[in-house]
DNA sequence: TACAGTCGGGG
DNA sequence: GTGTACGACTGTA
């Protein structure tokens, strides 16, 4: 017997062992337990079928345990099903792909479900629980508690050991010569060119740090396969997983489409008893950071090294599944269904999403910005919408716009019971947050997390409206957005009713304005009775000293929602809609439009800015001067934009297909959801993909171009403030003739 | 002018 | 291991 206590890493199937689990002890060891975890699956159908797949388990040379019993499906009820109990998880994908090829008749359940969801339904754990082990004379775990809870806002966190690897440089851009190993103590530079010795090194390397994780920059799709290629030629062993007895797991590339575009996520690979996480192959990594990776692996108990790499719909599906198991409610497979066309009104049906109200264009002084906290998720809470307790009760309008519950206040439903821990921590985070200095060291910690359940609660919502979401529902979805419309225009009766000018409405966010109201002290009445009234928590985002909403571009006279920008009291920007928004705008641009923003901080309101002018002129002679000179950058000027399709399937020459075109001929093609990279420049091509092997001469850059999404950007933040073309364009107008 | 292609939004 | 709007905007011809 022995017993340890420590954070759990990693666990996964060991074919012969059950599982496998990894611990960061107390006392520092790392150490791997073995623990017996047979998994049950269902099957639900016609009873001769039923026997019939009886009698195929019966005949299968691993150990099985079958039974009849009754299950509850969130969408039929109740059902009678066949339970199969497998000794070893990791023969359940194998032994599945089999069965939906012989029984493709019946229905199965729990079949395609991750093992550590799977663990944590039966024992409460998630990656970095702290736990209690108890192991018996063979090493095998005999009793299992979790210690913590993953609602905790200040675990004790384990002392990971990390060490980071990156190349010198972009490896798609140029080829690297080294690589450089940092960990706590040291830091080396590897010469790739004298592979032999350097992989010899960073065997030695591993060996000595042991890590717990390596983070690296292009892991996935450069390093690991390239180092691992080298090591093969050589013959040279490299300890990348601590785990001798497992292989590292290979997942392929893929581009598919979801949240209305190509994404492409390239290949991974994953290490045993560690972990690797690629900063570049990390979903929202620039949200959030490892601190968030980590905590999401935390409360959706996946996986640290899948959680990574997947999207945030996968997180909240996952916190879905391990409801439904702790309830015994039947998980179906993940459906792959192919959408049917929709009728007219069906698309005006789905459309009525959010409501969207066209701004007052112009520049406002005095605004405040209130916003419904996770408006869609508590609303789910609130009036419990799941897709099993809707269409059971009243007539949904009616209830609608009396704000009365369309579904039975009890027993909560899958989707609220799962989403309202995550609402309360978040809420207790940003509640800290408020009272938390920057400096403090949880701050960083505090603002990561926040922002990886923000993107869980998001996507919840759009999971629900999702035809191939386990736990989705049209209804469930419809139902959401008529209590988000009913609320937000309750909201604006109560602001008019109140004395305030509504300027602006969006989903669910308003921005309102009244003479003499300046102060947080000034808007709380408001928001008190917003709250009272819609049983909704509405918050003050800000007060801006001046906010500005544009026009539509071809039509002056047109508002467009979400384009703005305005300056908060504490001098904070915001700005929606435009240039430095978009991810397609070079760098050059983008600061340029922020600098000038920044002065524009310093008006003490919005009409008063004639005294920064002198200062955002120089600024965009200076802007203009650098353009003209060639001493901006190359790397600033860069446009990226995401590859939507395959070559040949561009119909227009437009500057990405260009650049497409140029690397396909060098052997370099991108998939679609992959990023092409390229620059405006003269002749006839237009544009030069910025990953070509070959140099190019800088004069060629097409300045006339960037000239001119130079001086629309910088439009764009000052006509708002009536400011003349001069000041723009400079005062000598032949240079707007140079282009 | 029409059409093709890309982007944002959530917080 | 995944959300198939929608409208604004830019670029090409």
């Amino acid at each position: 017997m022995n017993e340890f206590t420590g954070w759990l890493l990693d666990l996964y199937p060991s074919p012969g062992h059950g599982i496998a689990l990894w611990l960061i002890c107390e006392d520092g060891q790392r150490r791997c337990l073995y623990q017996d975890f047979p998994v049950t699956f269902y099957a639900a159908g016609r009873s001769h079928r039923l026997r019939a797949l009886w009698a195929f388990l019966r005949k299968q040379p691993f150990h099985i345990t079958l039974a009849r019993t009754e299950r509850r499906d969130l969408f039929s009820g109740s059902t009678i099903v066949l339970a199969a109990s497998l000794d070893q998880p990791s023969t359940l994908p194998s032994l599945f792909q089999t069965l939906t090829r012989i029984f493709p008749d019946l229905t199965f359940y729990d079949t395609d479900l991750h093992i550590a969801l799977r663990h944590a339904a039966v024992y409460g754990t998630f990656p970095l629980a702290r736990c209690h082990i108890v192991t018996d004379r063979q090493d095998k775990i005999c009793e299992l508690d979790v210690l913590d809870s993953k609602w905790d806002i200040d675990p004790k966190s384990p002392p990971l050991r990390v060490i980071t690897i990156e190349p010198d440089t972009d490896p798609f851009h140029n080829n690297p010569q080294k690589i450089l190993v940092r960990s706590q103590k040291s830091c080396v530079s590897l010469d790739l060119n004298e592979d032999s010795a350097s992989l010899g090194l960073l065997s030695y390397l591993l060996k000595c740090a042991d890590p717990d994780l390596i983070i690296t920059s292009h892991g996935d799709t450069w390093l690991f396969p390239l180092i691992l290629k080298l090591a093969k030629a050589q013959k040279r062993s490299l300890p990348l997983n601590r785990d001798p007895n497992a292989k590292i797991t290979y997942r392929k590339a893929r581009s598919y489409f979801a949240y209305n575009q190509v994404i492409y996520r390239g290949q991974q690979i994953h290490l045993a008893g560690r972990l690797h996480l690629d900063i570049r192959n990390t979903v929202m990594y620039h949200d959030y950071g490892i601190d968030g990776v980590l905590e999401m692996a935390r409360v959706t108990s996946l996986p640290i090294q899948t959680v990574a790499r997947v999207s945030p719909g996968t997180g909240i599906s996952a916190m879905q599944i391990v409801t439904a198991l702790k309830q015994e409610i039947l998980v179906p497979l993940r459906k792959e269904q192919v959408e049917r066309p929709k009728t007219t009104s069906e698309l005006f049906h789905d459309d009525m999403g959010g409501i969207v109200y066209d701004p007052i264009v112009g520049l406002h002084e005095d605004v405040a910005e209130v916003d419904f906290a996770s408006m869609y998720p508590s609303i789910m809470v609130q009036f419990n919408i799941s897709p099993e307790t809707v269409n059971v009760g009243k007539k949904t309008s009616d209830s609608v716009m009396n704000l009365e519950r369309i579904t039975a206040q009890e027993p909560q439903g899958l989707i609220p019971q799962t989403l309202a821990p995550l609402l309360t921590k978040r809420l207790k985070l940003k509640t800290k947050l408020i009272s938390l200095s920057k400096w403090d060291c949880r701050y960083k910690n505090y603002k990561a997390n926040t922002a990886a359940y923000k993107w869980l609660l998001v996507t919840c919502f759009g999971y629900l409206g999702y035809k191939n979401a386990r736990f989705g529902r049209i209804e469930a979805h419809e139902a959401v957005t008529a209590y988000g419309r009913e609320i937000l225009l309750r909201a604006k009766d109560v602001a008019e009713d109140m004395g305030f000018r509504v300027l602006h409405l969006y989903v669910d966010g308003m921005w309102i304005k009244k003479a003499g109201c300046r102060t947080k002290q000034d808007f709380q009445p408001l928001l008190d009775k917003i709250t009272t009234t819609t049983k909704l928590f509405i918050m003050l985002d800000g007060i801006y000293k001046w906010v500005a909403f544009l026009p539509s571009r071809q039509n002056k006279k047109i508002a467009v929602p979400n384009r703005y920008f305005g300056v908060f009291q504490n001098g904070d920007i915001k700005t929606r809609g435009i240039e430095t928004r978009r991810h397609d705008t070079p760098i050059f641009i983008k600061e340029t439009q922020i600098k000038i923003l920044e002065i524009l901080t310093a008006a003490p309101g919005g009409m008063q800015i004639a005294s920064l002018l002198p200062e955002i002129e120089t600024v965009v002679r200076e802007k203009e001067t650098e353009l003209r000179l060639g001493k901006i950058p190359l790397e600033k000027l860069i446009i990226h934009q995401t590859v939507s399709r395959q070559l040949d399937e561009y119909r227009s020459p437009s500057p990405a297909f260009v650049a497409l075109k140029q690397l396909k001929k060098v052997g370099k093609s991108l998939r679609p959801g992959q990023s092409i990279r390229f620059l405006y420049i003269l002749g006839k091509q237009r544009s030069r993909a910025w990953d070509l092997p070959y140099t190019f001469d800088p004069r060629t850059v097409d300045i006339a171009r960037y000239w001119l999404l130079l001086t629309r950007a910088i439009s764009a933040i000052l006509d708002p403030f009536e400011v003349t073309d001069e000041i723009i364009l400079g005062k000598n107008k032949q240079l707007k003739l140079d282009l």
